[in-house]
DNA sequence: CTGTTAGCGCATTCAG
DNA sequence: CTGAATGCGCTAACAG
């Protein structure tokens, strides 16, 4: 049976279509009688207005897409449930897409959602400028998160650089003076921006002591290999300073494996606090997830509907807060 | 600038819209000379077709709408990456809503779904079957997931019989015999599926002991509530069954704090196996929530492109199994 | 092989 | 206050 359109409840209700539309979008201008009839007929067919021709009719979707590195891990869902907050006390809904780290798949899944959100909200943390300005659709506006700067769209990110700091410093006060860097991807953007804040912080906190960064790429596996690395090369270290959490709990179950006694010979710590690190009391840097997802939103709504005002483009910088916990307490006394 | 549209491309091609259509959707029927000219066109106005209109005209929008009470925790965005992954192999997008406890509400989401999606993955353990049919619009195709039967919908159920057997099962193995099942929302089908599964396995495998059951609500404070209570009121228990991870956790974290030997005095079991319950070494029950996912999007769209072939509607159950881990390892001699 | 035409379902001009 | 007509952007019949 086909399904009940506008024109079956202009007939039931005998007016045209167009005083069921307006009667339906509850427009000033219609008799209440009327108006009483629409809703009657509406209610006896059960008639459910057709959102896509709606949207097609005036030119808005009421959604967002999403595109994002990928849809695995408490991070990503942490964003996620900020953005679906905002956007459902909006009234919009949200469309999911993974983008894949190839530039050509990430514009083909970007395109592929012109004419069905009003706005997209990309979080690219591998793409530089250039390919990102190649794969945004020119008619949609966008939010970024974690991505390049100088595209021109407004962007939100991180900052790495006073959490990383705060992190170096912690582990400077409390006695640790051989840390070293368990790095995220080069072409990550905040892999690299962390890799760049923690030789900063090394210069400020431990003046003089070198600056070692062992490679990884933000899984657990990364962060038991490291550690695997480290006892293989044999130099001594005090903390490990992951660059995300994940590395750094990968680092802290191998360090345990091994018999190395945490935090007593040996300090981790990680980035992001995905709600794992509070249950493994894992020192890190608290990035309010959440937070982040509904500002991305709030931010492109305010843009969608903005009458105008452009947004200033410029990068909003999200707040990052040590969080101290057990792997990098003060060692208590080994001596009996 | 008004973005460009077929018509710019056909304008500039120098032919009708028609073969624009027909070029870019790779029809047989059009002349190669013509299909280039198309192509390169379309290149040059970096043309993407309007998603929007093209399901309006197709009665097809390539998107699944779904359902989830809410999104938030790890048992949900485990089960969207398994959807995200069937979806993207197959073309189709994601549009997430959450569904408010209240049925008005719920129905509303729904609703607002139609002529944006081909179909509805509905995740609605709190509904019962009357309660569902109302909610859901008659015209758009759904899968159920946890959720009552009989709405002639198709139906993913989490085998929980098999599950909590297995687990009473076990503990009586292993030498518990004052189990106490920590429960959850009599509202909510799994909780009463499970709560019900431990009473049976309870019959078979601990004849004669007592059914002890406490209140819960799938939360973590609710298992911390329910350890307090179950000191309070001084009946010794050695085993606690809890219907989820969280609300285990939260009873192993409470255990812990009051001092009580996990698994020594008591043993601590979940249901679900969200990434979490390894790292805390939780025994539970692991159901593949990625899977469960995948199974419903792969369900859907058959049902979708189902030549008529009528889904048979029945309940499909996923799988249950149990993960022994240290929280209910067998406990080791205590005495020297 | 190609162009013309008629919708998809709805909101919105513009006349009455 | 209401109805008839137009168009959103695209696809699919139907003729050429």
């Amino acid at each position: 049976m086909r399904a009940t359109t506008i024109r079956d409840v202009a007939r039931r209700a005998d007016v045209s279509v167009a005083s069921v539309s307006r009667a339906l979008n509850g427009h000033a201008n219609v008799h209440p009688e009327t108006r009483a009839r629409v809703a009657a007929a509406a209610a006896a067919l059960g008639y459910v207005p057709h959102a896509g021709a709606r949207s097609l009719s005036l030119a808005r979707t009421h959604s967002i897409g999403v595109v994002l590195p990928d849809l695995y891990g408490e991070f990503f869902s942490e964003i996620v449930r900020g953005m679906d907050r905002e956007t459902t006390a909006r009234g919009y809904h949200l469309l999911l897409s993974n983008m894949h780290a190839d530039a050509e798949l990430a514009a083909l899944a970007m395109r592929s959602m012109r004419g069905r959100v009003d706005g997209l909200i990309v979080m690219a943390p591998q793409l530089d400028a250039a390919g990102l300005a190649a794969a945004l659709p020119r008619d949609l506006p966008a939010v970024l998160i974690n991505a390049a700067a100088g595209t021109g769209c407004p962007l939100l990110r991180i900052d790495n650089a006073t959490g990383i700091d705060a992190v170096v410093a912690h582990l400077a006060a409390t006695g640790r003076r051989a840390p070293v860097h368990l790095a995220g991807q080069e072409a990550n953007i905040d892999g690299r921006e962390r890799r760049e804040a923690f030789a900063a912080a090394m210069a400020r906190h431990l003046p003089g002591a070198p600056v070692r960064v062992v490679e990884g790429d933000f899984s657990e596996e990364a962060g038991a290999r490291a550690v695997a690395a480290l006892r293989a090369a044999g130099d001594p270290f005090d903390a490990i300073v992951a660059a995300n959490d994940m590395m750094a709990l990968g680092a802290l179950l191998a360090l345990r494996d091994a018999g190395t006694d945490v935090p007593g010979e040996v300090a981790v710590t990680g980035f992001d606090d995905v709600p794992l690190a509070r249950y493994l009391s894992l020192t890190t840097v608290r990035i309010d997830l959440v937070e982040l997802g509904g500002r991305a939103v709030v931010r492109l709504i305010e843009r969608l509907s903005g009458s105008g005002e452009v947004d200033s483009g410029e990068a909003e910088l999200v707040g990052a807060a040590l969080i101290v916990r057990g792997t990098s307490a003060v060692a208590t006394e080994t001596r009996t």
